[in-house]
RNA sequence: GGCGCGGUAGCCAAGUGGUAAGGCAGAGGUCUGCAAAACCUUUACUCGCGGGUUCGAUUCCCGCCCGCGCCUCCA
């Protein structure tokens, strides 16, 4: 069986494929940079990283676009309660999100594109679709009109038959003829920064800047549009209206959205005090593989419980994969025999791949590697594991590490010379064959108190980075 | 109320109509100057509860209970 993803669209899993040449055109809804990302937002982030890399490693192109909303009603508030333009506001957490990313190792997409920088291209789209009858102003507002869309809750597969026109429309929106109509432009209030344009002054709503950007870079339909699940509506569903009134085409093929994040079993939220940004789980110490080896592992379309234990256990796990890599590179292993590991190397590949391609099933893809790590160890240690074995088993965690890249310890600022410590690595092994252990264990410690750890083993000393 | 997701060992979590992956933690052991690493043994006769279909269900159907999310701020 090939690649499949669940496709919400059709709320069934489906074959994969994209629709032109060889490339996925992919699209995913980035942060609102009104404040730090927190690890929530970064669940989905690295549903997307994972969706990326295993795209590619399937053999496809990748054309992804994700944006940056540096444009709206928070960021706003803010700026002003600051005193500041939008785009200082918007450039330091812009920054800091870039930079959280990198942490995570999370690739940058093809392309990253900022709303404030498609104004134009966005009232185009809304003179568009206000030619073409679907939109009406109200208030130097401009609206979308939901009644002309037929089709609206087809993603969310909400039935708004029974719901009446206008039963919800809040105090803020009493212009809106029905209450599913979302703004595409909007006026602005006294004192807020504004756009003059052809449809008046003011800025564009949430949902615009997507269908623009999407359409702009990628074409009337993209391959996939992800994002958390809660943008399933309304977000997406009315990125779908307006895309669709403005092309005629289908939006999206495969729309994937990435469930929720709980902490301790309940939604991240300040009053509850569980609330943490990447900033603030790297300041206790953990390190930012652990995250995103926690966040990678559990399938993205189960709530993931964020706990401190899961993420102590996610280091250790980690901390086993990169002694046996270490083991494989240090080791030294019997010319003859390897047949029968050979076809386990070959087994535990494609396990991992046949769990990834259903759909992203990357706690069982995990499952296969770890099954095989403990099959080798076992081998090792009995001195059965060939030498020609190394070299394909070291293949797997690089396919493993193009996925989950967490084997590479994050380096420290200070970090010790390697030359620095095979010096002591040297005079510890001196001391230790002089029967010295105090000196031994001492060298040991200073090492281990600058992040390396020095092992003993019948192959002779190795040593690595915590 | 509507829509969606889920309830599997102490924790995280996969999975299939035929008798429960993997990770972490715990206990015991092997190895070792001491460590570390690694390995072995051990932790679910059972998969929220009650019915049904079946030779057989954790896996299918029905009902119920519980948790979470969305229902126009939200990854």
């Amino acid at each position: 069986m090939g690649l499949r993803f669940y496709n919400t669209l059709t709320q069934r899993v489906e074959d994969f494929a994209p629709a032109r040449d060889n490339t996925v055109r992919l699209y995913t809804c980035g942060p609102t940079v009104y404040s730090y990302a927190h690890i929530g937002n970064f669940r989905s982030f690295t549903f997307f990283d994972l969706l990326r890399r295993w795209l590619r490693a399937r053999g496809f192109g990748l054309d992804h676009v994700m944006n940056i909303t540096d444009v709206d009603d928070k960021i706003i508030r803010n700026a002003v309660a600051e005193g500041k333009s939008l785009a200082d506001y918007t450039r330091a957490y812009t920054e800091a999100f870039l930079e959280d990313c990198a942490k995570l190792r999370l690739e940058q997409p093809e392309r990253l594109v900022k709303a404030t920088e498609h104004i134009p291209q966005m009232v185009h789209a809304i003179e568009t679709l206000r030619d073409k009858g679907f939109t009406y102003d109200s208030d130097g507002s401009v609206y979308y009109r939901i009644q002309k869309f037929p089709e609206y809750g087809k993603l969310s597969h909400i039935d708004f038959g029974g719901m009446r026109a206008g039963a919800r429309v809040d105090v803020d929106e009493y212009d809106k003829a029905d209450a599913r109509d979302f703004v595409l432009w909007k006026a602005p209030k006294e004192g807020e920064p504004f756009w003059e344009t052809g449809i008046g002054p003011g800025r564009p709503g949430w949902h615009i800047e997507c269908s623009v950007m999407a359409i702009e870079y990628l074409g009337e339909t993209l391959d996939i549009h992800a994002g958390g699940i809660d943008l399933t509506f309304p977000h997406h569903e009315n990125e779908i209206a307006q895309s669709e009134a403005l092309t005629g085409k289908q939006f999206a093929r495969f729309w994937m959205h990435a469930e929720f994040l709980l902490v301790e079993g309940q939604k991240m939220s300040k009053s509850l005090g569980n609330f943490y940004t990447l900033r603030d789980i790297l300041e206790r110490g953990y390190a930012p593989e652990a995250v995103r080896y926690l966040l990678a592992s559990v399938p993205y379309r189960k709530a993931l419980n964020f706990t401190f234990d899961g993420l102590k256990s996610a280091a250790v796990a980690i901390d086993r994969l990169r002694n046996f890599q270490l083991r494989l590179e240090s080791g030294r292993f019997p010319e003859n025999g390897g047949g029968a590991f050979l076809d386990r190397v070959a087994e535990a590949r494609r396990g991992f791949e046949e769990s990834l391609d259903d759909d992203l099933n990357t706690a069982e893809a995990l499952a296969a590697v770890f099954e095989y790590v403990r099959e080798a160890n076992t081998a090792m240690d009995a001195g059965t594991f060939p030498a020609a074995a190394v070299a394909p088993a070291r293949a797997l965690l690089e396919e493993f590490d193009a996925l989950f890249d967490v084997l590479k310890p994050t380096a420290a600022v200070d970090a010790i010379s390697d030359t620095e410590i095979e010096t002591l690595v040297t005079e510890r092994s001196q001391s230790k064959k002089a029967r010295n252990f105090a000196r031994a264990d001492a060298i040991r410690q200073e090492l281990l108190d600058r992040g390396v750890v020095i092992e003993d083993t019948r192959e002779g000393v190795r040593w690595k980075r915590k």
